[in-house]
DNA sequence: AAAATATAGTTTACACCTAAAATATTTAAC
DNA sequence: GTTAAATATTTTAGGTGTAAACTATATTTT
């Protein structure tokens, strides 16, 4: 009787197959494809970010009837007590500003946040926390970061500060690496 | 004149802000806030996944006109030359299977791949690269590869397989501790 | 000052993604 | 052998994400 097994979490994360083996290589064909090494890793770190994300954005509805978005949202405004404009929360977030607006007008919805005109540029809004939106992340600021501990709990500090370290260069690199295309040399 | 600077990669990416830095932590607060470095790490693994999967996903519109999840699952199907059932791309691919019936109608539109029936279940289909499909995931692959191997240019071979195996503990972590809602003790 | 450009934000069209309900079929139970 | 439960897939409704077009305001150029 295989009736109540875990749902989606016990099976096996396949993510990772579609690597050559070492073994099935064609004898010809090692020389040009010798970098599944690093293929592994990026499938590796895509399948540890997306299992933990998931994790976050079911508890986070399941707890506060919230989505991950709109937490990140707040997030970003829980330390500007004068709110910050539309673009920047695009540019933090790294999403595109009309993302921001439809983020935006949901927390407006709830009451979380509010719209305030900025002196001086009429075209321009700062997005500010309402009281409300303060008290509520506070809350759910706190059970995030349970969850975050927990997640990397497997790990001992000197793993976590090597693993923080090796993950910044991967970082600064993209970041120093924009776009193959927009890459208009002034030669 | 700050006419023509980079677009958005160049700026700094704020996802890390939302932390104490040390300095200004209220004085009476340390001790109950003492988990900051997972989620310093947490956020710069975020980062690192979606400046890298941005950086993807572009390229493959631009180079080849077409989406992550469509060369994901392209790239779930070339090592199976009989197909694989929805069902199972689904569980691969962590996605739910309503995902999965968008994503192969777009390539069964685009010649990529077709639904074939399955004997004895009428239920069920395999879906299986097309010729077409199997020669185009090979050049995509081909370019993915590339992109895959110069985002972690930055890192040895020593780090790169620290990282893996560090995230190998995260991984196992994440899939031996399922759901808090979902874990109905047997006990 | 008028014209050209740049910027802030919204809207539109479309692809993904989910959870939950619906369909169709198969398997298990009685 | 009919009913009940499980399985495979699709459909539906809604949130999130993008790129590109659009509106409105600011700034720069001439």
């Amino acid at each position: 009787m295989k009736s109540n097994e875990q749902p989606a979490v016990e099976n096996n994360v396949d993510l990772e197959a579609r690597l050559n083996d070492g073994n099935t290589n064609d004898i010809n064909g090692i020389a040009h494809s010798e970098h599944p090494q690093e293929l592994r890793l990026w499938l590796r770190l895509l399948t540890c970010t997306q299992l933990i994300e998931k994790h976050i954005r079911t508890e986070l509805r399941v707890q506060f009837d919230t989505t991950l978005p709109r937490f990140d949202l707040l997030s970003q405004l829980e330390r500007s007590p004068d709110g910050l404009k539309m673009n920047e929360l695009s540019r933090r977030m790294m999403v595109t500003s009309g993302n921001i607006t439809g983020i935006t007008d949901q927390l407006v919805t709830e009451g979380l946040v509010e719209r305030i005109t900025v002196d001086g540029d009429r075209r321009a809004f700062r997005v500010r926390l309402t009281t409300k939106g303060h008290t509520l992340f506070a809350e759910m600021a706190h059970q995030h970061e349970l969850w975050i501990v927990e997640a990397f709990s497997t790990l001992k500090d000197t793993e976590i500060a090597t693993l923080y370290k090796l993950l910044g260069n991967v970082k600064q690199h993209a970041l120093n690496t924009p776009f193959e295309h927009s890459q208009k040399d002034i030669t």
